[in-house]
RNA sequence: GCUCCCUUCGUCUAGUGGCCCAGGACACUGCCCUCUCAAGGCGGGAACACGAGUUCGAGUCUCGUAGGGAGCACCA
């Protein structure tokens, strides 16, 4: 049988960086598997659902390019299914109404807690049958359906992360699979979800495992097969909280603002609980030839910047730098930057690759060659633009750099001629020269420094700073 | 409170009874390279939560203890 694994997150803010990992994680299984992945959207809850956080969802997986082969199908639509299902477990007397009201239902948690017994509903509707009772009560506002759990017995399961789990039937209530509102649960949309779509591989976050006994119970009351699971362990902040918008980037795309690439963000999330021997680095095609679902480590793990920040480094320095250039723009035109003049992106890139970790900070750094010097660093024109070789450095650099061939390496030999004419050390060659193209003391190197300011720029730089080192 | 789950360097992890006085990576740090900053190369410190048991032998198996987490909704 064809493996089908889905991702279903329910639409009520961004795509988080937990989503993010489950959703990976269902692609792989299914890519490498040679299956299918679908992508639904769990919309039920109509308070908290939201247009905007949909197309947010949408936008992240699409950033990442975990393409969906199905979908999106949204549970909003499917209500008329739910209905025909609830309503074929109830002929089968295999869920019943009932019609406490909320704060009946309240008070029965609160007893059950103050006797030190976990909340559990008391079913008292579970068998009342006789003829016209429910009829009666067709209207009444509070009539819920409640699905009829086994009382005898237990639900045992093999989940590929945590291994086998065993639950007694005992500790389960009767849950309410349709709402006094017309709405179906969580627990209840899910699995006729899940069995509709012919899901085989349910992989999902371990805030599930609870669930996961009531499930199977309703798969077998619907005589339908049960699929596999797995629950993937959490993923906590640096503290080893939980991740919170509060103290933590949490959603995909304010990583991508934050400027880091998708390959990056992939890479780290799937060594973050798995592991292929000491591989740090992944392609897409390895990730899907390697990764199993069964290898996937059972503990939390902690959301590490820095790790993540090396990996996008890497990549910044690996990749081919033109298949960066469209997300480097996005960036260059984030910070405001006009790229209608000055030096191609891609050579930028080649420049800061080794020198930053993010486009965010790339994008930052590249400004100096797309404005005039915003500010001079008063300790950089002190130690370097006011010393007694400045000046001669300057005018043998601009006599020379004017009818220099404009590359990198041409502009490199120039220096050298700088320093072989001046007898000086390249540190007092290239400082006053760095200084004179950036107002600051660090940057690429300086012939490369000097080619991505372009000719006239340069030597126009090279004027002002003559005239600053003159006083 | 009840049920279920988890526990190897600061962090991510390797490890499936002897190859482990525990390996890799990030971070930190020393040296080298060097026009600055990086990048890179070569080094360094740093962990099996604790206690019993099984075994000739335990990070690896069993049981307990401690600590952590999740869930107990007409939310997903």
């Amino acid at each position: 049988m064809t493996v089908r694994t889905r991702f279903a997150p329910s639409p009520t803010g961004f795509l988080h960086i937990g989503g993010a990992r489950t959703a990976l994680y269902c692609w792989l299984e299914s890519r490498r598997r040679g299956g299918e992945f679908i992508l639904r959207i769990e919309d039920t809850d109509r308070e908290r659902s939201t247009d905007a956080a949909v197309q947010a969802i949408l936008d992240a997986m699409h950033w990442l390019d975990l393409d969906a082969d199905e979908g999106p199908f949204y549970q909003t639509q499917r209500l008329a299914r739910y209905k025909q299902v609830a309503d074929e477990l109830v002929a089968a007397g295999k869920a019943y109404y009932a019609y406490e009201s909320k704060e009946e239902i309240e008070a029965m948690r609160e007893a059950a807690m103050a006797k030190g017994e976990k909340p559990r509903y008391n079913g008292y509707y579970r068998d009342r049958n006789e003829p016209g009772f429910h009829e009666a009560r067709r209207e009444d506002p509070n009539r819920v359906i409640r699905f009829r759990n086994p009382s005898e017995g237990s639900v045992v399961f093999d989940d590929k992360v945590k291994g086998r789990i065993e639950w007694a039937n005992s500790e389960l209530d009767d849950l309410v699979i349709f709402r006094s509102d017309g709405w179906p649960t969580y627990n209840f949309a899910v699995v006729v979800d899940d069995i509709d779509m012919g899901i085989t591989e349910v992989i999902r976050g371990d805030d599930h495992v609870n669930n996961t006994p009531r499930q199977i119970n309703i798969y077998h009351a619907l005589g339908a097969k049960v699929p596999e699971f797995a629950h993937l362990p959490m993923i906590l902040d640096k503290e080893g909280k939980k991740l919170s918008k509060r103290t933590n980037s949490v959603s995909v795309m304010e990583y991508r603002a934050d400027g880091f690439l998708p390959h990056a963000i992939l890479n780290y999330l799937v060594r973050l609980g798995w592991s292929h021997g000491d591989q740090e680095i992944f392609s897409r095609e390895e990730m899907i030839a390697l990764f199993d679902i069964a290898d996937v480590n059972k503990a939390a793990s902690r959301f590490d910047t820095e790790k993540l920040a090396w990996l996008n480094q890497h990549y910044l320095k690996t990749d081919d730098p033109q298949s960066l250039a469209a997300e480097f723009e996005w960036h260059l035109q984030r910070a405001g930057i006009d790229t209608s003049h000055g030096p191609a992106p891609v050579d930028v890139i080649v420049a800061l690759r080794d020198r930053v970790h993010t486009l965010k900070e790339m994008a930052e750094r590249a400004k100096i060659w797309y404005a005039p010097i915003a500010e001079w660093d008063d300790k950089a024109v002190a130690k370097h633009l006011k010393n007694d070789s400045a000046v001669a450095v300057l005018d043998a650099a601009k006599s020379l750099l004017a009818g220099c061939e404009w590359q990198p390496e041409p502009i490199h030999q120039v220096i050298g001629q700088v320093a072989a004419k001046l007898e000086l050390g390249m540190g007092k060659i290239a400082q006053p020269l760095r200084v004179a193209m950036t107002g600051t003391q660090v940057s690429p190197s300086i012939e490369y420094t000097i080619y991505l300011a372009g000719r006239d720029e340069a030597l126009k730089r090279i004027d002002a700073a003559i005239a600053i080192a003159r006083g």
